[in-house]
RNA sequence: CGGGGCGUAGUGUAACGGCUAACAUGCUUGAUUUGGGAUCAAGUGACUCCGGGUUCGAAUCCCGGCGCCCCGACCA
């Protein structure tokens, strides 16, 4: 993409209402517009970091056997009165409106009930399950107080994966294995470094539920850390029966503050029970069916990683959901500069590397600060310096120096 | 939901109750420039959040509303 198209402008002050680094920076260099407290708009280059994030996500969970489908937002009472989770003495974040008729429905914060509710026509034997199912989806939640830029939002885009197995056995090998597929997400979007499984307390069908806590002062949580053991606990779970069975010693933990970026919860019969999702065994008794959940907001998640790996200068983009993968600098207006620039420019595109051009006639240090705040993992300057010397100059965000490469030695970089 | 702070061109700031609401940045045009947000010139851009009130006179004081930020509580 040629920059001059891009509808979007980067800009030297951040407006004065985001304090939020990640809010700061994503306005700034254009990625997110504010819409109101904790809502914010997905501009272009905003969007392909997400749509980037979403697939990765995608491409763990379709490995884990997940099928994915598409819920709604607009949700019916009576479902959730089932449950009890209409009162909002229960769930005091739902967004509640009205029909024409009068009936009311509410905004989904969260999609147990709806998707339970589908899976009863369709689940009626041992054969029909095991099932997992997911959605990429807007969650709404009233928060009294949304903070954090797009980390704590009251619209936020969530992946949500239901698991539905025959027994807590077959459960718990499924739980496994989200356990690795979470953890391959998280170094994937460049945070596995300081992104730690915490045991913390919950779930009525097992002791402990799992939280992604990822290390920053940016978050919001307080989470336990034995860095040699890989070991960390949330801070309610700090109780000397749960040191005792994990077999850690409380002295040996370091306290951090951290954000919550994803959780994994064992649900047991809580929703297929009162909603009577239930199958017919082998023996054709019925049971029912035993289920856990599995959440990643994906706009924390991209804020998180703005949070953790941003410098002075701007953002910097692990590769793997960067918007471009090669910032194409040409300075100047000279014929032979551009033309040099374009060649390169339609030789990445042919070969399926995302480029972005930055063809304006601007003066270098505008262009260079620019790149830096877009945080485009590999910057390439064409100039009349470097077709003098026959090369291209490439720089890497997250280095200081610049190198001169030849083409070949760019080609078997950035391709 | 409790406490605190705040609302002025697109953005960031200024303006004692008193002149045409100022400065920077952005944007437009032109000139000179071209390896880290350059310089100069001429332009452009504001019902001072909304509604009332006090006053000869309100961006400024008072009341109400709406909105935003922070701390806490809450949530995940």
């Amino acid at each position: 993409m040629k920059q001059s198209t891009l509808f979007t402008k980067t800009r030297k002050e951040a407006p004065k209402d985001e304090v939020s680094r990640n809010a700061q920076l994503l306005i700034r260099a254009g990625y997110i517009h504010k819409e109101m407290a904790g809502v914010y708009a997905f501009l272009p280059l905003g969007l392909k970091v997400l749509k980037k994030i979403e697939n990765i996500i995608r491409e763990e969970m379709d490995a884990i056997g997940g099928q994915e489908i598409s819920m709604t937002a607009l949700q019916d009472k009576g479902l959730w009165e089932k449950t009890g989770r209409w009162k909002d003495e229960v769930v005091d974040i739902w967004f509640k409106t009205k029909l024409k008729n009068g009936s009311e429905i509410g905004l989904a914060t969260t999609h147990e009930e709806p998707l339970t509710a589908i899976l009863k026509t369709y689940v009626d034997s041992f054969r029909d399950l095991p099932l997992y199912v997911y959605q990429f989806q807007v969650k709404f939640r009233n928060e009294t107080r949304a903070k954090s830029g797009i980390m704590r939002g009251r619209e936020f885009l969530m992946k949500d994966l239901y698991s539905f197995s025959r027994t807590k056995e077959e459960h718990d090998a499924f739980y496994e294995k989200a356990q690795i597929s979470y953890s391959n997400i998280y170094k994937r979007v460049g945070l596995g470094e300081v992104t730690y499984k915490t045991a913390a307390l919950g779930g009525s069908f097992s002791k402990y539920s799992h939280e992604y806590q990822t290390i920053t002062d940016a978050g919001e949580d307080l989470i336990y850390v034995n860095e040699e053991e890989q070991i960390a606990i949330n801070k309610e779970a700090m109780l000397p029966e749960v040191f005792a069975e994990m077999g850690i010693d409380p002295d040996d933990l370091e306290e951090k503050k951290s954000v919550e970026v994803g959780n994994i919860f064992t649900l047991g019969e809580k929703f297929s029970e009162p909603l009577g999702l239930i199958y017919k065994n082998e023996a054709g008794e019925s049971k029912n069916v035993f289920m856990g959940c599995y959440g990643i907001g994906l706009t924390r998640l991209m804020g998180t990683v703005v949070e953790v790996l941003s410098d002075e200068k701007g953002i910097v983009w692990p590769e793997s959901i960067a918007p471009f993968k090669v910032h194409i600098i040409s300075l100047g207006s000279d014929e032979k500069v551009l033309d040099e620039a374009k060649k390169l420019y339609e030789n990445l595109n042919s070969k399926g590397v995302e480029v972005l051009w930055d063809e304006r006639d601007l003066r270098p240090g505008e262009k260079f600060a620019d790149s830096d705040l877009i945080g485009i993992p590999y910057r390439v300057v064409v100039s009349a310096k470097t077709i003098e010397a026959g090369k291209f100059e490439v720089k890497q965000r997250t280095q200081a120096e610049a190198s001169m490469v030849t083409e070949e030695e760019l080609l078997a970089k950035v391709v």
